[in-house]
DNA sequence: GTGAAAGCGCTAACAG
DNA sequence: CTGTTAGCGCTTTCAC
């Protein structure tokens, strides 16, 4: 079937280990026979066996990303920038979604372990960071994904999402706005959590009315129902905020729908401002996270402790979003 | 570092054929000692080194996915379908994008080979079979994304493009557009070339006059830039039919900062039905195509390759798209 | 500068 | 039913 080491060998009248040693030490090995043997290696198509070597060296050129769903625009973003900083490296990446289930996490976390991946880095669905820990004694680097670590066991890249949730109401409020819903998702999803803390601590200290409306899913279909419950309530508030865009868009939708004007009547801001925000119908303002920038990081930050070994010192990067101010939103 | 085979036989007071038959024919081993050993296993918290199992059986359970961009939304939807797909199977994926380059095709393919993929789900930026060939010779199945094979040599799962190019022009025409702008990217991307044949039929039948304007690249801000070529052509034509959503949303941009009403001076048609198509600042019409659907079908089809072997009979499914309307698109 | 051989962790064939 | 062992393809001493 394929063709192996010894092959090439027997065909280049040499053994193994100066197969071997063309490939991995090519200055050690005469430039005769160097020539001869890369010559047979092109001619027998030789591809060397990763597992085999994978297996003598004890560890692959392979990380894992695990994130709720790559189709979240947000982490289509931040995936493309872990493909493209650990292509860099010449590493390959394991695509896992794990749709926010931790029963899924933990399948592909034994599938990483299996396949031996060098590390892995982690949008945990829930904080439970023994599976991380176990990673860790196994000599997997886990770096944390758009999530801090407390402690310092790990690295990790995220957002500082209080800040970006205290922004959102504090612009809002400065616009005007003092009765404001808050559209968000579960709240054991921690980026959920943090933003949820900047609303309370910016709306505290800015005198503004929150009304939270959590869904179990952060999807623009959730998004409509949310709508609905917007307009169900008592005194209709005169601004939005959600936890992410396509949140909004769901929200604008269905109020749109419902033949609530935006922003005249309503106003929106989204989360994430994904690429699509400002094509909306009505162009989204939204908090902004440099989402392709977290994955270049992040996949650099996870190899760097990778290569470093022992000397590694582990990083909490932390990014700061920003207002992205478009025609969703108005003054009161 | 890392527990092996060895370690849980010892422990348990077996031999390491008996952990190997405890995991792989638990059936064939007695009761008592089955439970020891699982024991044991949960409580070094051992689990198989990947690498050592698949140089045994000489294939592993990983597949290689190949794409221009997964932050292109058609992809973005594929690659979900693609993980759900593998991921029923208990496959893991590797995600490659390719940013339309042979070379970096090439490197990744490579990279696979190393990593003794079972099979790639492959969506070449450029016609040339030579790397597929190759990869079969070496056991590992390939099947064709989103393009058609010719001849029957691998597995493809593709839309019907010119059937979509086809469609698209007839819709317009009907709508009275007999003066239309075709916005596509290089022809070297078959499924444009293909578009672009269904254009160029239905303009014969249809007595309609296209102008082709040919961008580099197949993203939005590409888009503006064709919007100012349409502006600045001797006529301007009443409708402008784009290659995928992304040009399509730039056009749009483009125009509507000209100050082009659309759709009442210029419609606009896409091509993909991005997730968000319908929430663009004109809802956009589009030729949709069931891309996560293609995503799932491929990798299902792969992997019945991998695991059927000689008897596997080569299929190309092919996925009609059609038309969806909404706001983007209006009579003359 | 090159070859021979041990061994990475696992499975499967064969003895017991 | 369980133990022993060869060998998957590769790297890496250690002799020559």
């Amino acid at each position: 079937m394929s063709v192996s080491l010894r092959d090439v060998a027997k065909s280049a009248k040499v053994s193994v280990g100066t197969v071997s040693n063309v490939l991995n030490r090519p200055e050690i090995v005469a430039e005769k026979t160097l020539n001869r043997v890369r010559e047979t290696i092109k001619e027998l198509g030789f591809v060397p066996n990763g597992f085999a070597r994978q297996l003598r060296f004890g560890n692959s050129r392979t990380i894992g990303l695990i994130v709720p769903d790559v189709s979240n625009p947000f982490f289509t973003e931040v995936a493309r920038g872990v493909e493209d900083g650990a292509n860099k490296r010449d590493y390959a990446v394991f695509l896992c979604n794990s749709d926010e289930s931790v029963q899924k996490e933990e399948r592909y976390i034994n599938v990483l372990i299996e396949q031996q991946v060098r590390g892995v880095l982690f949008s945990p669905s829930d904080i439970k960071s023994n599976r991380m820990e176990e990673m860790k004694g196994r000599g997997i680097s886990v770096t944390l994904l758009d999530q801090e670590q407390k402690g310092n066991n790990h690295c990790s890249v995220s957002v500082d999402d209080i800040y970006g949730g205290r922004i959102a109401i504090e612009y809002l409020s400065d616009l005007g706005h003092h009765d404001i819903a808050w559209v968000c998702g579960p709240e054991s999803i921690p980026q959920v959590a943090e933003r949820g803390i900047g609303v309370a601590k910016a709306a505290k200290a800015g005198n503004v009315k929150i009304e939270t409306i959590r869904v179990p899913l952060m999807n623009s279909a959730q998004g409509e129902e949310a709508a609905k419950a917007i307009l169900e309530l008592p005194t209709l508030p005169t601004a939005v905020f959600c936890a992410n865009d396509l949140l909004a868009l769901g929200v604008m939708r269905g109020l749109m729908a419902a033949k609530v004007k935006v922003p005249d009547q309503i106003s929106i801001l989204g989360y994430d401002d994904i690429k699509f925000a400002s094509s909306a119908a009505i162009p989204l303002s939204s908090i902004s996270q440099p989402a392709y920038q977290i994955g270049v990081t992040a996949a650099d930050l996870l190899l760097s402790e990778c290569e470093d070994g022992e000397s590694h010192q582990h990083q909490q990067i932390k990014f700061q979003p920003k207002l992205v101010e478009r025609e969703s939103t108005k003054k009161r």
